[in-house]
This record gives C-alpha cells, sequence and structure tokens, in this order.
RNA sequence: GCCCAGGUGGUGGAAUGGCAGACACAAGGGACUUAAAAUCCCUCGCGGCAACGCAUGCGGGUUCAAGUCCCGCCCUGGGCACCA
C-alpha cells in the first residue's frame, strides 16, 4: 500500500537530521532541572551489541526521551568499559591487539546505537583504556594509596589458572571465575589491595539512602557480613601464648568444651605437643593441597586432628583440648574458635565425629539434660542453667540461671562478660579487602614505583599517566608477574624521591577501578586538569536513575559506592550515595545448543551439568546429543542476535517497541522473532491513521470553537485517559503496558474514524488525536514521530516538544457498568452514572431479573456497593 | 541448608482485595487478490447443545469477595553457603 511505514528511508533521514543538528547534545548552562541517567557501560567485543543489550538500552533511551519532553535537561552519555579481563579475554581469543581492537569494536556498538535511534551524546563518550582516561584512574589509586586506603601484602589469593590472574573476591562465584567458570586456586602472591574493610559500616548504613531494588540491598548487606560478638582469650596451658577466639555467642561460653584452630593460624606449632607433631603436620599440609572450594562445601563431613594441647575456659576453669580442623577459616575472626556442640550445629557434629564433651548451657525441663541425650545442637531453645564457678576460676558466679535462650540474653551477658575482663566486644565483617593488582597487561598500571632505598613510592601526580607500553605480546604469562615485568623499558626507571634506580611496579589494575568512577567523567570528559570540575560535578551528580544487570550487585555496584565515599571523604564530592535510582533489566534468552559435561569437567563438588556447545564445536557434534537451555545471550556462548538483521526486516522502531512491549523490564525474555512481526503491524497501523488525518489536521485545533458530538467526547476521553495511563506506566518503568495503552488507543481511533474517511468527522478532534498520539509514541517510536511531527508542519523534532497533559475532565467517564452479583456471582451488569448514589445502585441491581431470579427464595442479608466496580448481593 | 524473586490460556503477558486472561503473538475460518504479501472481519482457557459449571503450582485459612492477604507444602530462576 502506498501509505506503509517507508521505516528505511525515514529512520535514516532522522539519524542524520539528529547527527546534524546535535539534537542529544547536552548543554551545561540550561536553566532546565537535571536529569543524569546512564546504563552500564558495556565492553565492546567483536560479536557487536546484540538485542539483549537493547533489553536495557531502549527502555531507557524511551524513558531520556520521556523526560525530555517533559522539560528536564537529561544527561545521557554513553562510553566503553574497555580495560579489564572481558576486554582482554575477547582479544586473546581473537588473537588481536586490544589496542587495536577496542577502538574498532566501539565504533561498531556506537554505529549500532545511533541505528537504533538511541539519544545518546556522543561529545561525551568515554574509553577507559585511553591515556586520558586512565591517567584518572591512577589518580585515584594515588588518592586511595594516601589516605592510606591502598597497601601491598601477601596473602593467599584467588587465583584463576586461565586467567593466569588474581582475583578479587567479588569476582569469584561459588569458587570459579566469573569471566571463565574455571576452578579458582590459593596462590601466595604480593598484591595490592583497597581498604575497602574500613568503609564496611558506611557501605552498609547507607544502604538506607538509595532507591535500589531491595534484593540488590539485601546481597549487599549480606556480603558485607557484619556480625556484632566478643572476643575471648583462652589461656594455652604450660605456654604464654594465648588463643583469642570470636563469637557471636559469648553467653555459650560456659558450654564450650574445646577451641579450634584453623589449619593456617600461626600458633599451631607453637602449641602442638611432639606427641601429636607428625599428625598437626599431615592435616596442615592436607588442608593446604584441599582446594579452597572443597574446602567450603558444608556438606562435606568433619575432618580434623588435636593439637594434644589444652586451655583455659575462664569461666569453668576447666581444661579444654585444642583442635586443629579446616571448618575455621583462617580469613574470618580470629581464624579460631570456641567449640560450643550444645548450640553450634557444626560443633556438635565435630565433637559426635570425635567424641568430645557436650556441655548444655541452656536446657528446658522435657528437653535433653545430657550432651548424650542430644541427637542436633540447639542454638535458640531453653533457659540457661547454673553456674558455679570452679575454684580455679576468677570468674564470679553466672547471675544468668534461668534466663531465655535469647538475643536479650547474649546482650545481657556479653555486657557482663565484659565488665568482668573476660570478653571484649568485636564487631567481624564477611567483607574482605579489594585486591586490584591483576597480573595481566591489559589494565591501567598501578603508579607505584619499588625503589631499593626508600621501598614503595607513589608516582608523582605530575608524572601521570605510567603510560601502558605498546607490546606485540601481551598474553598472560601465568608466572604470577604480569606481562609488563618483562618490557625492560617499562619496568627500569629511577625512584622518584632519591633517584636511584628503581622498578616500577608491573601490575595493573582490575577494571572495576575504571569503572568505579566513569559515571564522573561524563559530565566534563575533556577535561585535562582534574578528573572532572567540581562546578558540573556539582551540577549533574549523583545519577539520578542508574539501569543494569544484577549481577553487578556485589562487584561494580559495591566498589563504585566506595569510591564515591572515599572521594567524599577527601573533598572532592559533595555526595555518598552515587546511584541514586537502580533498576535491573530483564535478559533476554537465547535457545541454545549445549552437551552434558564430561568426565574430567565435572571436577570439585560444584557440578556443571551442561556446557555450551560453541559454534565451531557444533558442526561436528551428533545431534541427538545436542541438549538445549535457554540461556543469556552473551558473545561467550555463540547465542547473540544481532540488531542490525531486526533493524533491517523490521525497521529501529519496531525492535524498540518489541523490545518493550514483550515483558516488564525487569523480567527475562526468550528471544524469538514472533512478537516483532505484532510491533510492526502497530507501528503501520497508528502510521496509517496519522497519516491519513493529516489533510485535515491544524495545529490550531485548540483555539478551535468546535462543539463534541457523543463520538467526539468518546474518543477524547479515551485520549486523555491514554495521556494520564502512559505517563503514569513510564514513571513506573512500566513500558509494556505503556504501550498496550497505546494499542487499545489507536484500536479506537479506528472505531472513530475507519480508513475509508467514514464515520466522525470534527477536524479538532482529528487534529488533537493526530497530534497527541504522535507525541505519545515519540519515546518508543522516535523516527516515525519526528516524521509526523515535520509532516504536521511542526519545526525540530519531538524530543524538544512538550509532553501532552492530561486533563482529567476529559478523561472522566460519565457512565460506568457494575457488576452485579449474588453470592459473589456475576449475575448481571447495569449501567449507571458515575455520581449515582449508593442507595440507586443498590436499587437497580435488585430489580435486575437475574438477581431476582437468584434470589427466590432467598432472603437479602447485605448488599455492598464498591464504586464504579460491582454490587455484591448476599443472601441466604 | 539460608535469603530473594517467581509459578495465570497454545505463547509473551494484564489485572489499587472487586467481571481472571487487557494488549499482543501463534493458530483456525472468511473477505479482497490471477496469486502472494499487505490489509480487513470472525473464532480462540477447559467442559457443556444450552442454562450453567470448572479454572491463576498443590492443600488449608481469613473475607460478602482471594491470582492478589495468612499458614503449610511442591516446583523454577537468582544469590549466599562450615563466616563461629
Amino acid at each position: 500500500m502506498d501509505d506503509r511505514y517507508a521505516f528505511r528511508e525515514i529512520e535514516a533521514r532522522w539519524q542524520t537530521y539528529w547527527e546534524e543538528n546535535r539534537t542529544f547534545a547536552t548543554p551545561d548552562d540550561s536553566d532546565k532541572p537535571k536529569f543524569y541517567t546512564l546504563e552500564m557501560f558495556p565492553y565492546p567485543s567483536g560479536a557487536g551489541l546484540s538485542v539483549g543489550h537493547g533489553k536495557n538500552y531502549l527502555p531507557n533511551d524511551a524513558f531520556c526521551r520521556y523526560k525530555a519532553m517533559q522539560g528536564f535537561n537529561v544527561l545521557h552519555p554513553m562510553g566503553w568499559d574497555a580495560f579489564g579481563q572481558p576486554a582482554e579475554n575477547e582479544a586473546i581469543k581473537r588473537g588481536r591487539n586490544p589496542r587495536e581492537m577496542v577502538p574498532e569494536y566501539a565504533a561498531n556498538y556506537r554505529r549500532t546505537l545511533k541505528r537504533l535511534g538511541a539519544s545518546y551524546d556522543w561529545s561525551r563518550e568515554v574509553n577507559s583504556s585511553t591515556p586520558d582516561y586512565y591517567r584518572w584512574t591512577q589518580w585515584f589509586f594515588l588518592l586511595l594509596y594516601k589516605r592510606g586506603l591502598a597497601y601491598r601484602s601477601t596473602a593467599p589469593i584467588n587465583w584463576c589458572p586461565s586467567c593466569k590472574t588474581g582475583l578479587a573476591n567479588e569476582e569469584v562465584k561459588e569458587g570459579r571465575c566469573w569471566r571463565c567458570d574455571s576452578a579458582v586456586e590459593k596462590r601466595p602472591l604480593p598484591q595490592w589491595y583497597f581498604n575497602i574493610l574500613q568503609y564496611a559500616d558506611r557501605l552498609l548504613a547507607d544502604l538506607d539512602l538509595v532507591n535500589w531494588p531491595e534484593g540488590t540491598k539485601q546481597m549487599q548487606r549480606e556480603w558485607i557480613g557484619r556480625s556484632e560478638g566478643a572476643e575471648v582469650n583462652f589461656a594455652v596451658n604450660g605456654s604464654t601464648e594465648s588463643i583469642r577466639v570470636f563469637t557471636t555467642r559469648p553467653d555459650t561460653l560456659w558450654g564450650a568444651t574445646f577451641l579450634v584452630l584453623a589449619p593456617e593460624h600461626p600458633l599451631v606449632a607453637e602449641v602442638t605437643t611432639p606427641e601429636q607433631a607428625e599428625a598437626v603436620e599431615a592435616y596442615v599440609q592436607r588442608a593446604a593441597a584441599t582446594a579452597d572450594m572443597d574446602r567450603l562445601n558444608a556438606e562435606r563431613s568433619k575432618s580434623g586432628v588435636p593439637t594434644g594441647a589444652t586451655a583455659l575456659n575462664p569461666v569453668t576453669g576447666q581444661d579444654i583440648p585444642i583442635w586443629i580442623a579446616d571448618y575455621v577459616l583462617m580469613g574470618y575472626g580470629t581464624g579460631a574458635i570456641m567449640a560450643v556442640p550444645a548450640h553450634d550445629q557444626r560443633d556438635f557434629e565435630f565433637a559426635r565425629k570425635f567424641d568430645l564433651p557436650i556441655e548444655l548451657v541452656y536446657s528446658t525441663p522435657e528437653g535433653p539434660q545430657t550432651g548424650g541425650e542430644m541427637t542436633e545442637a540447639a542454638p535458640h531453645d531453653g533457659v540457661m542453667r547454673e553456674f558455679t564457678p570452679s575454684p580455679m576460676s576468677q570468674a564470679p558466679k553466672s547471675p544468668f540461671a534461668g534466663r531465655p535462650n535469647s538475643k536479650e540474653t547474649v546482650r545481657d551477658v556479653v555486657r557482663w562478660m565484659a565488665e568482668q575482663g573476660i570478653v571484649e566486644q568485636k564487631v567481624n565483617f564477611k567483607l574482605r579487602d579489594w585486591l586490584i593488582s591483576r597480573q595481566r597487561y591489559w589494565g591501567a598500571p598501578i603508579p607505584m614505583v619499588h625503589c631499593p632505598e626508600c621501598g614503595e613510592v607513589p608516582v608523582p601526580e605530575g608524572q601521570l599517566p605510567v603510560l601502558l607500553p605498546e607490546v606485540d605480546r601481551y598474553e598472560p604469562s601465568g608466572t604470577g608477574e604480569s606481562p609488563l615485568a618483562t618490557i625492560e623499558e617499562f619496568v627500569n626507571t629511577s625512584c622518584p624521591k632519591c633517584g636511584s634506580d628503581a622498578r616500577r611496579e608491573t601490575d595493573t589494575m582490575g577494571g572495576f577501578a575504571c569503572s568505579s568512577w566513569y559515571f564522573l567523567r561524563f559530565v566534563d570528559p575533556h577535561n585535562s586538569t582534574e578528573f572532572a570540575s567540581r562546578e558540573k560535578l556539582d551540577k549533574w551528580l549523583p545519577v539520578d536513575l542508574y539501569t543494569g544487570g544484577a549481577e553487578h550487585a556485589v562487584m561494580h555496584l559495591l566498589y563504585a559506592r566506595f569510591w564515591t565515599k572515599v572521594m567524599y571523604d577527601a573533598g572532592l564530592l559533595g555526595f555518598v550515595e552515587p546511584f541514586t535510582q537502580l533498576r535491573h533489566q530483564g535478559s533476554l534468552l537465547a535457545y541454545t545448543p549445549g552437551r552434558k559435561p564430561r568426565g574430567s569437567e565435572a571436577d570439585g563438588d560444584t557440578v556443571l551439568d551442561w556446557i555450551v556447545l560453541k559454534p565451531e564445536e557444533r558442526a561436528g557434534f551428533p545431534k541427538d546429543q545436542i541438549a538445549w537451555r535457554w540461556t543469556r545471550m552473551s558473545k561467550s556462548k555463540g547465542n547473540v542476535v544481532s540488531p542490525d538483521e531486526m533493524c533491517e526486516q523490521f525497521g529501529a522502531d519496531s525492535l524498540r517497541l518489541y523490545e518493550m512491549f514483550v515483558a516488564p523490564f525487569e523480567d527475562n525474555v526468550q528471544w524469538s522473532e514472533d512478537g516483532i512481526h505484532g510491533a510492526h503491524r502497530f507501528i503501520n497501523r497508528a502510521w496509517r491513521w496519522i497519516v491519513r488525518a493529516l489533510p485535515q489536521y491544524s495545529a490550531k485545533w485548540r483555539s478551535s470553537s468546535a462543539s463534541y458530538n457523543d463520538a467526539d467526547k468518546k474518543i477524547r476521553r479515551k485520549l486523555h485517559q491514554t495521556i494520564i495511563k502512559v505517563g503514569e506506566d513510564l514513571e513506573g518503568f512500566r513500558f509494556n503496558t505503556a504501550i498496550s495503552a497505546l494499542m487499545e488507543l489507536v484500536n479506537d481511533l479506528y472505531l472513530y474514524r475507519p480508513l475509508d474517511g467514514g464515520g466522525a468527522q470534527t477536524p479538532a478532534v482529528l487534529s488533537e488525536a493526530a497530534e497527541t498520539l504522535t507525541l505519545l509514541l515519540a519515546p518508543f517510536t522516535p523516527h516515525m514521530a519526528d516524521e509526523l511531527w515535520s509532516r504536521m508542519g511542526h519545526k525540530g523534532t519531538t524530543y524538544t516538544a512538550a509532553w501532552p497533559v492530561g486533563d482529567t475532565q476529559v478523561a472522566a467517564e460519565d457512565e460506568v457498568t457494575l457488576v452485579v452479583q449474588v453470592n459473589g456471582k456475576v449475575r448481571d451488569r447495569i449501567t449507571v452514572a458515575s455520581d449515582a448514589s449508593e442507595e440507586a445502585i443498590k436499587q437497580l441491581a435488585l430489580d435486575c431479573e437475574k438477581v431476582r431470579e437468584a434470589l427466590e427464595g432467598k432472603t437479602v442479608r447485605q448488599v455492598i456497593v464498591v464504586p464504579k466496580r460491582l454490587v455484591n448481593v448476599v443472601a441466604a
């Protein structure tokens, strides 16, 4: 048909127009209120942008356009998370030099985003791997160093044998590398850390300040893992040493019948008796060899050996044995525990296995009275027994006999024990310091120098950036040193302090350093004297709305919060939380071929039950052994659907509309092309209706003195209801229902005025409807909207047009249809004026023939009238 | 094991405690067409000729009224997992 929407031509035209007119460039000097929104920046890969990215970018783009039309000065930038493991692994896989690959791939992403009609201000584009960017990443490293928040330490770290680098705790998921799923190992290496632990309390408390999904906040709370308790010293018999333990249940100290040290505990060798030395040594060796993943498996049965030593329980005066066991972790608390088998399940299992005494601190009259009668630990039951200190003990008699096993008792006991000097109150966190060193090439070099005279010396700010040298071969070595260590010209330098020969630090920073501040750079991306001017930071930040995947809950989102707080403390920023509101988009899932793992791949206790078949593997793979599954689209799985194909076939507006309509923003979606036909059809339907109305369109419809007939009133009611509904839905990020409201409107418009031009013909109404519909569509299908807007004779684009205002008077229904129920079952319907009185409605309902039939032989007990909804006649 | 989401037609999904299935997709039938595409019309939860009855993972409960609230299960997805 001649009036089909010519999307190829029209989309290209408006994309050119927007570019040439810098439609989306954001001025810094506008009087309008600011709105800063951001999608998590992607790393550019060779597979290009996927329709999966669109599930995040497209709805937020529609939201930006809506905000702009509402009169906000919208900042909507885009950049590239170009440094770090993801980008480097991609380069390795493709045998490319990342230095050349990244700009090429980024250009392809940018091209695709423009093709989707995304409203980014490209003049603010940043790339974290360029020297003018990473100069400031290094500057922030030095800031942390100066503030005592960056330090070097040697400890067993998480090592990915495939990526050949150390990983932060947050980058280990179920014992596997976040990038390649390899089982991580332990390796002792000297590494740089950021002291995020020092900010643990504030990271926890300030979660209350942000509008984030509750689940994500909860994940951060659990990751931080704050735990209040106390530390207790146990004097080792026949030694001057004492063993300090952390416990959250000091009230059960009376039931501590043995101590357990982690195998790595520094006092193990010290306290072990000669008779036990051999067994202990063997156990320590075995524990060191056991993969961390296995050690963390709670299902495993307990193991351990006695050291032969004993310690004094400070409240009972008893000597209790000291054991070592791998269920105690060196990395948490003091690396030693007091075991209370009666009230802790882990200790109970251990005591049973090795026949250690179990002493009850709390008991119930009907429950077990001795440890021997217990079948499991009782952490929360009973009342406290009486404890009389032995003559050996310095401690006074317990005043808590009879108290219930409750939080209040714990609190009171801790206070009392602290007063007695038995314990010291203490808070512990599960959070560990952030390991930032990577033994990899593709990252920001850590700006430190190791001088034989002065020790570690920071590179002076004036010498930044420490440039990443250009190399031919950059693959990780696996030696525990980064490839930079072999580049003499890079390594050899002079000490900034004393001038003697010195070596540069050769590790680079993990990519999460770059992404911990990129949202600041967008406000002043070309500043060469500061990371961003304070004036612009104050104007734009914090980010009002941030969207991205939930998988970053304890990685990027935690790190960025930490850096923000450090910068606040340094007086660089005036806010403590970077992202006021956060939303997570759902993923697009692709139907992906896979196979069962082979024997060697199902290692450890974490069972991988399915492995993706890479496209190259699939060719020769027996068809009947392929197991198909829905998995997230990702370039590593080779199951990416390109938006280019969709734009070619259906147009960007169709793809935009479809990705927003198919499901709620947060939901995962099984990708299929089926639904996009519907979106495409709708666009044509809307286009055709508006185009046919254009001959009668007048931009001056507002001042028309036309009187409205019933059909006019009805369609205007629907129109204004839709304006209100779409606005509300957009505010709530409910793109799918906003679009369905627009579809309803278009369906009604066809009833008002069919394509053949019959039906009602009030030009003012046609004009109002055509114009309003165009503007309501603009956030979703901006190319079509701008084309229609210009055909209506308006200058410029819908991006700068005003969002329609819904008139509640016009939208109000004058009549409503009520459902009439008898005992909850629908029997009839009545139509009444919307302001009808409750009495009148009751009477009408009772007069219905169907109602009278249903009431035959019954007595009406009650009539419930729900305004604008229903009438329920209760009868018996 | 613990913590979060979630379970609604053939499919995606919609429903401030108030008509379950809006809006779409797919399917079937029809119109137009030489034909196809496009477009338009009709049908479309299950059972029943119908009146009606039954239906929101399962079992209870609260309520005049439950997909929605409460209790107990089952299943799926995500996160955490010997953190003392």
